[in-house]
DNA sequence: GCCTGTGAAGCTATTCACAGCT
DNA sequence: AGCTGTGAATAGCTTCACAGGC
């Protein structure tokens, strides 16, 4: 229905609503929030027609309102649980950052080959062994999988993410990730955005920056 | 000149040429290289086109020919230094992965406010006090700044980095930054992904996951 | 026959521009 | 006057489809 641009630049919205909403600041105007996004106002308001919530002339947008409105359309109905695969430097930094953060999402639980690494928590998160990663994401009804491991790991446990049941995955190691079609993948690719950096660092393009 | 989504793309060929080539393949259709980035056989022609390298039907392309000439439009001409601000969980996962991996990029300089970390090498790289940051960026050229500290310190970081003569930025942090046109900003925003992903999990969406 | 390189078509996403409202 | 909501225009990107070559 929604495009993956529209609904990842909703989520960043509400990230700046919210820090509106703690400013004390009741309303926003599209121009407003589109430069806390470093977007065009057009660009906000077709997004949020998505949204379904009215802003009015003369007050724009309440911003209690419209985040609401993006919760609705953007959190799980239920308490929605995420599986971490590879709890290394990346691992721990995903954990640090998330408890807690979203509504109606969890890191529930946490896989590593290492032994050291299992049977205790992270940043409240259980850590297992990774020989239980199909049982306990199925035991769970996980439907959403974090991979975090070195390349030469990274397809045989998105294939085992899959065949547990993953219905989306967003992958940090540096390979793409083969899934059949109903699996959704997000592949944040470090390598690649450093050498996209690096290369318009060196142009003087004035771009816009920031485009995909 | 070209597009971000294309010169990403060639940076994700160029890696998986590397893994052809060391599996001791000589030569590559277009297809194979498709099927292993996981776009369509014209797109990678397509993005081809702006190596300026010919491939022969028949054989297909070169590997080696090939990333010759990905490295000739992607890497800068001479070493280009690289600046990491912020070495958390997420600083270390990158410098433990970046060293020698990329031709004429190093991450030359680390920064942190924790005097805990400073004033030694992690990964082999020097790390500094926050506070010389721009006399360090400025002294060694720096001209590429990634920036993974928390979303507080995120901007001014940022306007550091750009005073001190960066023209290109990784962003890590969950915030958009505002930095000037001749700057390029890729954010890399692991809240928005988690949440683009856990919504289209959810769906039964036969997209052909991946993009954008 | 099956490949590459590429004009042309088709799509998707963004931006313009303005009617309608307050 | 200045905002939102949105059809229409534009820009950008991907895919088709085929000429040309081995």
């Amino acid at each position: 229905m929604h495009s993956p641009k529209t609904i990842g630049r909703l989520s960043l919205y509400r990230r700046l609503l919210y820090g509106l909403l703690e400013s004390g600041t009741e309303h926003v105007h599209s121009h407003r929030l589109a430069s806390l996004a470093e977007v065009m106002a057009a660009q906000v308001r077709r997004d949020l027609m998505a949204v379904g919530r009215a802003g009015t002339p003369r007050r724009g947008y309440n911003v209690r309102e419209l985040i609401d409105g993006i919760g609705h359309l953007l959190d799980a109905p239920k308490q929605q649980g995420v599986a971490l695969v590879g709890i290394g430097n990346l691992g721990r930094a995903i954990l640090a950052y998330f408890p807690g953060r979203r509504p109606n999402m969890e890191i529930v639980a946490a896989f590593d080959v290492d032994p050291g690494k299992v049977n205790r928590s992270v940043h409240s998160c259980r850590c297992y062994r990774v020989e239980k990663l199909e049982e306990i994401v199925r035991e769970m009804s996980i439907r959403v999988g974090i991979v975090a491991v070195p390349a030469s790991e990274a397809q045989q446990i998105a294939d085992r993410l899959v065949r547990a049941g993953v219905r989306g995955i967003v992958n940090f190691a540096p390979v793409p990730l083969h899934v059949p079609p109903r699996v959704y993948v997000d592949h944040m690719d470090v390598t690649m955005s450093l050498e996209k950096v690096a290369y318009f660092a060196r142009r003087n393009t004035v771009r816009k920056s920031k485009k995909a």
